[in-house]
DNA sequence: CTGAAAGCGCTTACAG
DNA sequence: CTGAAAGCGCTTACAG
């Protein structure tokens, strides 16, 4: 039904040998020749078959994407780097959402490697345990780059947000600025980048010789709901709090709110700072101190890594980007 | 390299043909058999070359969805109720932001097609005037839904929000509560969503018998620094003005923003009442009245209509399915 | 500069 | 119940 390679082989009276080298811009096609046949195809309205030419080519123009959630504005933002790259290379974006889920990622994972996918792209789902699904992708040859959410497990390519020296920065800002008793509400520890964050935030404690109290480190698993009962619990029974960093920008406007309905004055009595720099910390009342990175330039690098593989083949182990960030100085964090 | 159907058949002694068949669950073949050939297909880690079924069947398994952006809580809403509904038919998701251009819209229609997806989920990319590579899908008898983003000028299925009708309920809260002077900022005319906001806007002031005022609809085309120039000068001018109503919540955000930093009290001496009820409406000060649709509902039954085409070709024309809204108030506009 | 032929990995009418 | 053969639409060594 849908016009082929051999139809305008055909109304020309040529082979369709030489339809498809003067299609792909062969040298040795005459002028003459390949002009016919690319005016004809434009009038046909002619479209490679790449399901055809990939299997003969082994090459499917497609690259598979995993990401735990589409709807977060860090995920959306990176996706937007990554289709970009992706267009300019003429490929498709195959973009799977695994819902946090270890095994809704391994089906995907199944599923775009039957799909013959030139490559992935991986932001891992919290929770890593049993990852042999991505052994198979390695095990295939099947070039992958993790971005913020990686694996140490796998020598390959990983570009990060600046989790560490980002919450460092945070931190130090809350210090700086007088706060003596932080909290933070933790992501789940499993993860790369909750973990460096965490380790950010002690370090900078510790560079300041204020002692770290456990206590003060509140595992939220990114949900605000688990912030709001810490905020409650903490500031019941510690009345000296006077400061929260959060690793993330959720659940760093979901403190601010609690603590106002708490009555208790934001940063006055506890300064917030949050992680991200998302759009909605300049929503929030007083608009929320955070730290800038950026989710479309690390969707882009991841992607142009990615390309460089597919296309150079230089497989450069086990590298490690790691995307700069930057203090956002608001509202909810005091000034020296 | 990756392994195929003829290397378990090789191994077991036995015909691909057998091998394709016990793999694909045909009856005619013995249990003996289909049990050896699906053990082994799994102990080899056998996936199914889909470019190469692809090509045989004609079918992709793969759908192709546009979207003007990915990074925006509305359609990565809908791209998880798309996602559900493609897992659950074994279907992949190709996924393409056409960043509000139709040029862009016009090349991801041409690569989707080459990709041969069975199936198309289109949100248009506003301004749309020349729409011949909607055309294009048409005529190669690829099955295609609009959602949110739909044209009239096509008989195909189209899933929309109730934006008449929500738009409608918002104003008349409006006026129930007092307002009588209501600016709308107003997005892009010539997308149906926002045309049909602006229209149950004008109904419901008609249906009050106050007089349309169209000095007080401003175009912002979803740009926020429209919407914020625009009170600026409207409260400049127009002391009276009581109600604020705005196509989508990031503009309702930003008129409470705005307001507030002209020291006008929300509500007390104008109202905001904003449309999706985006997660923001809960974040902002006062927390923004909306209308709450459901963008994951959406998605959801636009996939959902699109497969039942794919599977059973039931081409039901030109049916229009309008999802359900709901009118949510909170502090940005006043009790009755 | 062009064509005939083989083959990518699969599916499926046809035959037995 | 199973196999041999053809073919999906393309690309590309080989030959001339």
């Amino acid at each position: 039904m849908s016009i082929t390679i051999k139809d305008i082989a055909s109304t020309l009276g040529i082979s369709p040998s030489t339809v498809s080298r003067a299609l792909n811009g062969h040298p040795d096609i005459s002028e003459k020749t390949r002009k016919s046949v690319k005016d004809l195809a434009k009038k046909m309205n002619y479209q490679v078959n790449q399901m055809a030419s990939g299997l003969r080519t082994k090459r499917s123009f497609t690259i598979g994407v995993l990401v735990p959630k589409i709807a977060s504005h860090f995920f959306s933002s990176a996706l937007s780097g990554i289709q970009e790259v992706a267009v300019a290379n003429n490929y498709q974006v195959l973009i799977c959402q695994t819902n946090e889920s270890q095994n809704q990622e391994r089906k995907y994972v199944k599923s775009l490697l039957s799909a013959k996918v030139d490559g992935f792209l991986i932001s891992l789902a919290k929770g890593q345990k049993t990852i042999t699904h991505i052994k198979a992708i390695v095990d295939n040859k099947v070039p992958l780059v993790f971005f913020d959410r990686i694996s140490d497990s796998f020598n390959v390519p990983k570009i990060e947000a600046e989790d560490f020296k980002g919450a460092h920065r945070a931190v130090t800002h809350l210090i700086d600025t007088g706060c003596r008793k932080i909290v933070h509400l933790a992501g789940p520890d499993n993860l790369t980048a909750s973990y460096n964050r965490m380790q950010g935030y002690k370090q900078a404690l510790k560079d300041k010789n204020i002692p770290i109290d456990e206590k003060l480190i509140i595992p939220c698993d990114f949900d605000p709901e688990n912030a709001k009962k810490a905020i409650h619990r903490l500031m019941g029974q510690n009345g000296d709090i006077d400061g929260i960093f959060t690793v993330n920008d959720e659940l760093g406007v979901e403190a601010i709110l609690t603590l106002k309905s708490m009555n208790i004055k934001v940063p006055d009595q506890v300064s917030v700072v949050g992680f991200g720099d998302f759009p909605i910390c300049r929503i929030v009342e007083p608009n929320l101190t955070s730290i800038r990175h950026n989710p479309y330039q690390i969707g882009l690098e991841a992607a142009q890594c990615l390309f460089s593989q597919i296309n150079h083949k230089n497989i450069d182990g086990g590298s490690r980007r790691v995307i700069p960030s930057e203090l956002v100085v608001r509202d909810s964090s005091k000034t020296k």
